[in-house]
RNA sequence: GGAGAGGUGGCCGAGUGGUUGAAGGCAGCCGCCUGCUAAGCGGUUGUGGGGGUCAAACCUCACCCAGGGUUCGAAUCCCUGCCUCUCCGCCA
């Protein structure tokens, strides 16, 4: 959510941001309308307001005095009457605005590079080469279901499409995944480890953007279930811990990483990703959280990406980074970089990580600030998150990358301990 | 799921219709005092909005879990929701 104050006083700088985004102007020209009658009535009311504790005062004076308050009482009644109308009238249009504020985005940074669409997305740096096939290399489902280590048939019977069933070393891989992302974060990236609730409730889901606006996305449970919502992310529960807190400027920053499952409906996705691990409904993710104070936000940025690179690196895999152009920037995000992994057999590089500065867009959304000690009011921290990766694309380019012509698949060094051997051939 | 109790400021805790943004204590901050000890004395310390100012001062509205209601007036009464605790039931 932008500041009340900035939209009002430079709604042109907004104007400039929606355009840089490729979207209307509407939502925002709705919310100023509304917000300008909302001022007026806020200060009628504040003013009938006064008078009304004024003299409800005196009463309270006369009344302790025993002497007779009737006629102030008369007074009293007439000055009461109207305002409540007057709120509801001002609390109707405080929910109004709010729900229109709650649908601007947040403003590109300025060092996001214009554009429209992923196409003018800016590589930054590519790491790594592309393996050198003396084969045809086989997609990363080919070659699970070929191992039989990946079973995506009887999980659509059980589930149905986009599930996914590991198994045996395909069960073991995601594991080791998961532990050795966790175990880098902590043991060398400094981040507190989380294991956060997956149902979460509407405010969290508030809180860091999701909604209002993203509903038709999520998985969520009846009302007779409480209504949860199933987290797309753990970006979600982690940054929500703080949600309506003040902290302590000492305790800045604070850097926590979290292994969640997440739930994505892809109501947008019909026919794309449909095969393989790239695109499912329920899938692992290790995600990398920081609450920082506003000054440093952008070198934190760079860190958490590079923390996430690290995990790369350490498993060997060809990656590039880019920058978001404006047009594909998310919702709450003022910056991403995006960790896009080789896939030889698509030829092509695919996302697996998506690092963002929020600055205070989630901050405010959820009411997360930090006081300076010996300072005046508060100040709202910037969120930054990425992933630290996605589990399931890590196996798929594992799986891709290090296929051998016989249909075995090389383990990186550094999950071999934990998954006990070196390689995974067909039993 | 059933029965009961409760949710007040950084913390503890008073307050059941009228100068209560909220007693008292603790903690913090400022000053004073003191040749004795984590001592004593005085003062001070919430958040958000609107107005005001170069910036302050200042004025004002709201906030005692959340949302409604009753009333001239609500932390205080009523309703709903959420959360916590105790007992019973069920259960990984």
């Amino acid at each position: 959510m932008l500041d009340i104050r900035f939209v009002r006083e430079r709604a042109d700088e907004v104007v400039t941001a929606l355009k840089k985004r490729g979207e209307g102007t509407e939502i925002l020209n709705a919310f100023l309308a509304i917000e300008s009658q909302r001022r007026d009535l806020l200060k009628i009311v504040e003013e009938k307001r006064q008078v009304r504790n004024t003299i409800t005062k005196e009463v309270g004076n006369l009344k302790k005095q025993g002497k007779d308050a009737s006629s102030v009482l008369k007074e009293a009644k007439k000055v009461s009457d109207g305002i409540a109308e007057k709120e509801e009238v001002l609390r109707e249009l405080d929910r109004k605005g709010m729900d229109e504020l709650l649908l601007i985005p947040n403003i590109p940074h300025e060092s996001v590079p214009v554009g429209t669409d992923e196409s003018q997305n800016k590589e930054l740096r590519v790491w790594g080469a592309k393996p050198d096939f003396s084969f045809e290399p086989l997609n990363h489902w080919d070659i699970g279901e070929n191992l039989g280590i990946l079973d995506f048939e009887r999980a659509g019977k059980i589930a149905g499409a986009r599930f996914v069933i590991n198994k045996g070393a395909g069960a073991r891989l995601e594991r080791a995944l998961m532990n050795f992302m966790l175990n880098v974060h902590t043991k060398d990236h400094g981040y507190t480890e989380i294991l956060p609730p997956i149902l979460v409730n509407r405010e969290s889901m508030t809180g860091t953007g999701q909604l209002p606006k993203f509903e038709d996305d999520l998985f969520k449970l009846s009302e007779e279930s409480k209504g949860f919502l199933l987290i797309p992310t753990a970006e979600v529960p982690v940054t929500n811990m703080h949600r309506q807190e003040i902290l302590n400027e000492n305790d800045l920053p604070l850097y926590y990483t979290a292994y969640t499952p997440c739930f994505r409906k892809e109501a947008g996705a019909y026919g794309k990703d449909t095969r393989g691990l790239i695109r499912q409904h329920q899938f692992n993710k290790v995600e990398l959280v920081k609450f920082v104070k506003p000054e440093g936000s952008y070198d934190e940025l760079e860190a958490l990406t590079a923390n996430a690179e690290e995990i790369l690196k350490r498993l060997g895999l060809h990656y590039r980074v880019v920058c978001l152009c404006s047009g594909d920037l998310g919702f709450s995000a003022a910056k991403t970089y995006d960790l896009e992994v080789w896939f030889p057999a698509q030829g092509k590089f695919r996302e697996i990580s998506s690092c963002s500065n929020f600055e205070d867009f989630q901050a405010r959304r959820a009411g997360i600030r930090f006081k300076k000690p010996g300072k005046k009011g508060t100040e709202f921290v910037h969120t930054l998150n990425g992933s630290g990766l996605a589990v399931g694309r890590t196996v798929a380019a594992i799986l891709e990358n290090f296929q051998q012509e016989d249909g075995s698949v090389i383990i990186p060094e550094a999950l071999r301990h934990s998954m006990g051997t070196d390689r995974i051939s067909k039993l």
